[in-house]
DNA sequence: AATGGCGCCTGAACGC
DNA sequence: TGCGTTCAGGCGCCAT
């Protein structure tokens, strides 16, 4: 479920309330995408740093007191998957049936839900050092990242033989559009999705970007979009969903011309779009 | 090197 | 009511 604009609203909800915090107790429910890769009782005593993100990826930096660790401290890497969602609790509840990881500290408790458990939490010596390091190599440039400019990312488009959409979901162009913000920022720049990337002209991949951006920022400010599952680490749901213009919406009138958004299916997802506003 | 497909899981919605 | 099928926000891995 989770693409970039959820995973910044949780990163932000999360993040004031665990810093400084700590670690009392952890525990592990049925298993995740990974294991955790280190025995729960070695997080006990450590503290909470800043959580941060990376495309689709959270970091939580976990210090052992007293220790100096340098510039890359340990911590763990948190991904939400298709399901997943994080949440924060100065009181723990009783664990539901899809929490799979809680860790308790004193300033409260950070779990993970996830129903389908594509989601994973890792543990890493550091961010830059092997597993964390290995599963960030392959992202893309972050959306808002100033030196992704245009003309970088209509050169990274020239390499690729793809439809767009599917190099958008690839993340190797820029981190953060899944399905959804794919499609939204498709239709926003008028670009059929099938469109192969070495066909998009300098002006219309600059339009595609800053579309891309402007979707996910928005995105961001509505609190994400909750189609099932996701929430804030407080329970608050996003309303993004509210506002798609083509997502989920088969068969309804295109909101500038009318004609019905069509859907399809691309590297076996689907895709919706307007037939009439995009354009190869 | 790049690309397409698979598989990981569960739950909800749908058709018969 | 019940059962089988299809689909769902992601992404690492494998074979080609």
């Amino acid at each position: 479920m989770p693409e970039l604009p959820e995973v910044e609203v949780t990163r932000r909800s999360v993040a004031g309330g665990l810093q400084g915090a700590r670690v009392q107790a952890v525990e592990m429910g049925l298993p995740l995408r990974w294991p955790l890769g280190c025995p729960l009782d070695d997080l006990v005593g450590r503290v909470a740093g800043a959580m941060a993100r990376r495309g689709k990826y959270l970091w939580l930096p976990l210090v052992v007191p007293g220790v100096a660790e340098g510039e890359d401290p340990p911590g763990l890497l948190m991904h939400l998957g298709m399901s997943g969602a994080l949440s924060f609790a100065p009181q723990a509840p009783a664990p539901g049936p899809w929490d799979h990881f809680r860790l308790h500290t004193d300033q409260g408790c950070l779990w993970l839900t996830d129903p389908r458990r594509f989601g994973a939490v890792v543990y890493s010596a550091g961010r830059q050092v092997a597993p964390a390091a290995t599963l960030l190599a392959r992202l893309g440039p972050e959306p808002f990242d100033p030196a992704l400019t245009p003309a970088r990312f209509h050169a990274a488009l020239q390499q690729r033989r793809t439809p767009v959409k599917q190099a958008l979901l690839s993340g190797e162009l820029v981190v953060g559009a899944g399905n959804i913000y794919a499609c939204e920022a498709l239709f926003l720049a008028g670009i059929d999705p099938r469109t192969p990337c070495a066909q998009i002209g300098p002006q219309r991949a600059a339009r595609l970007l800053a579309r891309v951006q402007d979707v996910l920022a928005q995105a961001i400010t509505a609190g994400g979009s909750t189609l099932k599952d996701f929430h804030d680490a407080n329970g608050a749901a996003g309303h993004y969903q509210e506002s798609a213009r083509v997502y989920g919406r088969e068969g309804e009138p295109c909101s500038v011309c009318g004609t019905p958004i069509r859907r399809l299916v691309q590297a076996q997802r689907s895709t919706y779009h307007c037939p009439k506003c995009q354009r190869r």
